[in-house]
Order: C-alpha cells, then sequence, then structure tokens
DNA sequence: CCTACCGATCGGTAGG
DNA sequence: CCTACCGATCGGTAGG
C-alpha cells in the first residue's frame, strides 16, 4: 500500500549545530531586551517539530528537546506548562503559517489566474510546499499527532484548519458546475486531501518528482480538461 | 486539512466481554491439544491491533494489551520476544489477510467484470473494506505506525505490499492507454492510496456516506468517462 | 533557566 | 503462563 519511507534512527542527542556555544550563560533572565526569550521559545518550538516528526511524540522526550536547543532537563518547561501544551503550539504555529503562506500565494497569482482549475493548481502547489518543503516539520506533525492532544487543542485547530480549507471549497464548486470535477465536491475534498497529506509518507525531496510535477499530476489526476 | 476524528478517550482497562472469566486456569501448558495457545496468541495480536490502533503504539503498554485478553503482566512475552514483534505480527497478519481478501473480491467478480474501470471499482471497494470494515484494525496499525518498525522488519512487509499492489499495476495502465485515466501513472497510484488511506483519519461508520458512496466518489475523482 | 529530585510507568526477565 | 522484580526512562516540580 506504498507505505515505505526509511526510519531515521537518529543521533540521539546531537545538539543543533553550534546553539549550545552560543547560549549567553549569566544573562540575567527577561532584561528589557525580549528578544532572547521569544528566541529561545521558537527555538524549542522549531526543535520539537522537527523531533516530533522524526520519532514521534510519544517516543520523544522532552529531555531530547531541551537538549536540542542546548538546555538542561527541566529548563523546557519555563517555557511550555507541558509537553502537550508544546505540541499544541508547534501545530497552531504550523496552521498560522499555513494560511499565512496561502493567503500570498493566491494573491500573488490572482493578478494572473481567475479560472478555477488555475486556482486549484496554486493551492495544491502550495499545499505541497507547506507539508513538504524543507524544514516544514509543523504539518506533518499536525497530521500525525492528533491523537495526542485533547480535545479543546483540536477544537481551536478546527477553526484554523476551516479557515484554511475556505479558498478550496469556491474553487471546488465552480470545477464541479462546470463538469472538470465529476464527484461529490465534499467526498473530493476530503480524498483530495488526503491524496496530497499522504505525500508526506512517501515524497523524498533527493529524488523522484519535484513538487511542480507532483502538482501536475494531482491535477491531471482530479479533474478533467472543459468538456 | 480535513483532519478531525474523535480521539477515543477509552475505557483504559475494559478486558473483551469475558475472555477472561473463559481463561483455563489450571490447565498444564502445550498439552496434545495446540488450539488453546494458538488462540492465545491470535487473542493478543488482535487485542494489540485494537489498542494500537486507538491509542499509537508508544501509548500503549505491554500491560495493557495483557490485560485486555486476561493475562498478567509478563505474560505477553512468552508469546512474543517483544514489544516491537507483536507490533510487526500485527501488520503481517493485516496483509496477509488483506491480500487474501483482494483474491476472493477479484475471482469473484472475474465472472462479470473484465473492463479496467469496474475492476478498478473492485479494488477501491476492498480496499475500502480492508481500512475501514470492523474490526479491521490491522492496516490502519500498519498505515499509521511504520514508524516504530525497524528496516528489517519493514523489508518483509515490503514484500507483501508489492503482492498486494500488484493487481492494481495493469488496471492502472489500461486505464491510462484507453485516457480514462491521466496522470502519470506511477504517482497516480501513489496519490490514490493517499486518498484512499487517509480515509482512516475522518471516516466515520455511523454517519456520513457508505462504503459503496465512497468508493463511487473516489471512482468519479480518479477516472473519466470513455471518450 | 539550572540543580536536584520525586513518583510513576515501562519493557523485559528469572524462575517456577 | 504467573510471581516478583530490576534497571531505565520519563514528565514534571521546588527552590534558587
Amino acid at each position: 500500500m506504498d507505505q515505505p519511507a526509511a526510519r531515521h534512527t537518529a543521533p540521539a542527542t546531537a545538539p543543533e549545530s553550534g546553539v549550545a556555544a552560543r547560549r549567553p550563560r549569566g544573562r540575567p533572565r527577561k532584561t528589557v531586551d525580549e528578544r532572547d526569550d521569544g528566541n529561545r521559545r521558537a527555538e524549542l518550538v522549531r526543535a520539537a517539530a522537527k523531533l516530533f516528526r522524526r520519532k514521534g511524540f510519544d517516543a520523544t522526550s522532552t529531555r531530547d528537546i531541551a537538549a536540542a536547543v542546548g538546555m538542561r532537563n527541566g529548563s523546557p518547561f519555563y517555557h511550555f506548562k507541558s509537553k502537550g501544551v508544546l505540541l499544541h503550539a508547534v501545530m497552531q504555529e504550523g496552521m498560522r503559517a499555513a494560511i499565512e503562506r496561502q493567503h500570498e500565494a493566491l494573491h500573488q497569482s490572482e493578478q494572473q489566474t481567475t479560472n478555477p482549475r488555475g486556482l486549484l493548481a496554486v493551492l495544491i502547489r502550495n499545499h505541497f510546499d507547506v507539508l513538504l518543503g524543507p524544514g516544514n516539520d509543523f504539518i506533518p506533525v499536525m497530521l500525525y499527532e492528533s491523537r495526542s492532544i485533547t480535545a479543546r487543542q483540536r477544537a481551536t485547530l478546527a477553526a484554523l484548519q476551516g479557515e484554511y480549507e475556505a479558498p478550496w471549497e469556491p474553487v471546488l464548486q465552480a470545477l464541479h458546475r462546470s463538469g472538470q470535477l465529476q464527484a461529490d465536491v465534499k467526498l473530493a475534498r476530503l480524498l483530495m486531501f488526503g491524496a496530497l497529506n499522504w505525500s508526506v509518507q512517501w515524497f523524498d525531496r533527493r529524488k523522484g518528482a519535484s513538487l511542480d510535477e507532483l502538482t501536475d499530476a494531482a491535477l491531471a489526476l482530479f479533474t478533467r480538461d472543459l468538456p
């Protein structure tokens, strides 16, 4: 069923290159210069996303995450109340960035593209970027670790997901009306997102198709030419 | 991105109905009657599949699994050398059953159906059954816990997956030749399986579409009528 | 953000 | 397959 992808056995506790060295030691906490605090938090989220994606949420210890940013065992809890809150932060940050990125992609192309098929191409291409672009670990974590968040956390994410999916709806409706998309729109959307999201499992940036080729294939698979 | 699905918070340690009561207490092990041993092993695999699916591999303890079949803490290790071997057994058993089921589905329909689109319908419908049918936890576990198996284990599964996918290839090729499938065949196969496999994340047997309706939608989405 | 630590859980094993 | 147990790991906290 198309489910390969090597298990990265991981160098266990290798800290990010040089990060530990750059850590300002005796600095008083919470000075006027808040950049430091904010950066540390963002570093934690980024490192957590990377580890959660590679090893899974349960298999990643908070000690792993701390080590990745050059902190000691208990220090992540200074920034996040619990490991679960950190996971949620990864997902939220991922959705926030994805929504913004999609906005920009649509805005940039709106000058040239107005036909539904072109818009779908933009949406799909951007979605592949969000899923498979270098350093984009946030959304894959959200997609594959949703079991580990609470109902309340899931609710706030659902709102963001609705925001993300909103621009797709009119495009799919238009394609359906013109006969370029035959299937039931709601089921088509679910199946389409599945096809795209699953690419996380098999896509390898180093070999095989490019994201553009992937987009072409998806578009050819899902839509037909105007009758 | 279409990623809801409620988290089954689970009744924690409710044993299978009556299983514990039926356990033969003082029976000597390994008598001529080997049925018992085989059944216990199969029970473990089934219970493990159910728990692995609901809570994830890492979040499921071997104690959970033991309790689910009315065993004590260490007893699963009498049947399986390690938790990882048990996971692998779940996946293997799932693939074995899926392959057999697919064989039968193709055989049964071969009398009536010879056109590629009809065959694809049979394959997709059967795949939905394998993924979403009642009690079918094995394949979802394989799809979503592959990170937790070793490279060697993955290799044996890859062989089975190849066996499972084999009948799809000529069907997709034929559809491509006739113009009913436009996209590149290899990428189309990967995207299609993604669309189907992802249904595990959102499909709810109790509401919404039936597996037949799902199959229709997938077929309409992926293929076009003969030109 | 570090130090030092606690309580709980877990995979697995010996020995019957 | 049970009993009893070990060593390791983990999330989280107090106190500075």
